[in-house]
DNA sequence: AACCATACCTTGCATTGCAAGGTATGAAGT
DNA sequence: ACTTCATACCTTGCAATGCAAGGTATGGTT
């Protein structure tokens, strides 16, 4: 019996330990909406000017406390950017590792990036207006 | 031959014009993925400190050009707030009109409001060290 | 030989924004 | 009266995307 009993409180310390690394570390559901809009710009961003591997990228972005991304996440992004143009990919093999798949930005993804970038910062502005702003009555229609 | 030819014309002109207006116009589908992290900030922050009914609420994102949204996309939204207890609605007639269901937040809905406007500052950091950062070879692993 | 770390990839699901429809009501034309 | 228009709210089905949870292959270490 008391066996039993220890069994599941290490079951349910496991299971709040667990909710509690969840939700404080990176992964509301917020979060992974906010990064809808935002992932395509971040990834760009981290491949501008370089070349880089895929666990590389994923490395890069984990300090970030927002971008905490898995590789279920970052490859099907990478095939949909090659797919549109915007990043190319080639194995280089350096003597010592294992082949790496590194990508950097085409032109059209510079492009992209900018374009993008001023549209990102638009948004910030339009946001930062809604939240500095309003208040009671604000809006005379 | 000369009648067909006008129409296809026509029809032509038509379909480029259309393309034109969405694209240059507000919906990009970028634009729209981006929508999906920060619409439910927006709108939590357009309703801080007042009540205002639906209608209203999109009149008052006109003017900001990330945030022109539908109301296929407002009462879907304003419905799962009210759901999960961030807003709350009631309908008011006031003489002159005809009856307007009017949105104020909750206690809760202001917490969340906090919290995620904290995340958003965070999120907005987080892009900045990006965008700014970089350049070849940062990342020293 | 067994194991582990690195590297890449795939499948299916959940969430969400939105276009395109719809209903109801009152006011304004005709 | 009757149609039309503007206001107000709502619904349905689709498309896009992030992600958990799986998988494969390879080379080094024990």
């Amino acid at each position: 019996m008391q066996g039993m009993v220890a069994v599941d409180y290490n079951l349910a310390l496991q299971g709040i330990l667990f909710y509690m690394i969840k939700k404080s570390g990176q992964n509301n559901k917020w979060d992974v909406q906010l990064r809808k809009g935002t992932l395509e710009l971040v990834i760009l961003s981290v491949l501008r000017g370089r070349k880089v591997y895929g666990l590389e990228i994923l490395k890069s972005l984990h300090i970030l406390p927002t971008m905490q991304i898995t590789e279920g996440t970052l490859y099907p992004l990478l095939d949909r950017l090659k797919r549109e143009g915007l990043i190319a990919a080639e194995w280089i093999q350096t003597e010592d590792t294992r082949p790496r798949k590194y990508y950097h930005l085409t032109q059209s993804g510079e492009s992209k990036l900018k374009l993008l970038s001023e549209r990102w910062s638009q948004s910030v502005s339009d946001i930062k207006y809604l939240l500095n702003n309003p208040g009671p009555k604000p809006l005379d229609q």
